[in-house]
DNA sequence: AGATCTTTTGCAACCAGTTGCAATTAGTTG
DNA sequence: CAACTAATTGCAACTGGTTGCAAAAGATCT
């Protein structure tokens, strides 16, 4: 049940319609926990019902908007939840398993799946450093900054890595190709 | 739809009941696709359906066993599915939505989590480790070798990351605690 | 033989993310 | 003003992982 924190924390931020959080999820929780729209009117549906947040009408808009706020209630919800603790989350990807499978096969197919990852480690890992240089060089951080920083460089470490990786594992299957 | 390929890949290694095939999964491809014995049967059961394998009952043993072997038209959608692309997992993960919500809540209560994801990283990444030791230390490696030790070199990075990550976040919130 | 324990198989309900689409309302244009 | 488009909200069905539990059948014990 981690959306309906990530919405908490989201609306703690700013209050907001659905599509507004929807928009800036994109940008910001959402990144550690991605959601639809469709996702967020559901769950803010039911954090209505559960009394940690409500709806006020909203008029000269589109559409029936409502903007959401957060009620001291899913303030201390959220407080709760953020003192929890969970397990990693588990590692599931079809790559590796198509790895395994080219050991039986002897078929180097993987190849399109390891160039396809390798492109987007590539991409991903250039965007991370585009932020890099535009938020966090050459200039004093606070500590939240900082903190956001560290998130920041364990994504580039990440990236670097899984881009090693596809690079090397193409190198050993494409020998025999 | 990887479990089943995963499921494929498992028994084109060696036939089994689905019992078998749950321990064995534990150490093998459920490593990267991890599954409950219940979603195992329930997946034979639709492989089966679907032509992919085949079941023998199986005398001589308690309950009423069944073997599954793969069959040609499982083998080739097996090789159909390994040359398929798909886009890497999607990151989501309830310690950084937590860590999102602690600037916030000037509360660092997220410490209890970020504490314990330390501990399980290092105790992952002394398993893995071990397996260095025992499995690829000193001596010559054949291809399929090599690949399984990229696999383990990429998880020792990737826990060495999250246990330094963990590290550094736990320092920069306790300094104000 | 009957009770019960273990192995093996499996059902059913649930929960959460995904996909596709529809309904409402407000601005915009011909 | 009618038709259309855009913004906003939302339903419904599907898929796949999770949990809890139960049925079948051989093994074991008394």
């Amino acid at each position: 049940m981690s959306l309906s924190h990530a919405l908490l924390n989201a609306l703690l931020e700013y209050p907001g319609s659905g599509l507004e959080l929807a928009r800036r999820f994109d940008r910001s929780v959402g990144f550690f926990w991605p959601a639809t729209h469709q996702q967020i009117y559901r769950e803010l549906g039911r954090l209505e019902e559960a009394g940690l947040v409500k709806s006020t009408a909203q008029d000269g808009s589109r559409g029936r908007k409502k903007t959401y706020q957060v009620l001291p209630a899913g303030r201390q919800a959220l407080e709760t939840w953020v003192a929890q603790v969970d397990d990693p989350p588990a590692l599931r990807d079809a790559l590796l398993v198509r790895l395994r499978c080219e050991a039986l096969l002897q078929n180097n197919s993987v190849a399109n799946d390891l160039k396809h990852r390798l492109a987007q480690h590539q991409q991903q890992l250039a965007d991370y450093r585009a932020i890099e240089q535009r938020d966090f060089a050459d200039r004093p951080l606070n500590r939240a900054q900082t903190l956001r920083y560290l998130l920041l460089q364990s994504g580039l470490k990440h990236e670097a890595n899984q881009a090693e990786f596809c690079k090397r594992a193409l190198a050993l299957i494409e020998v025999d190709s």
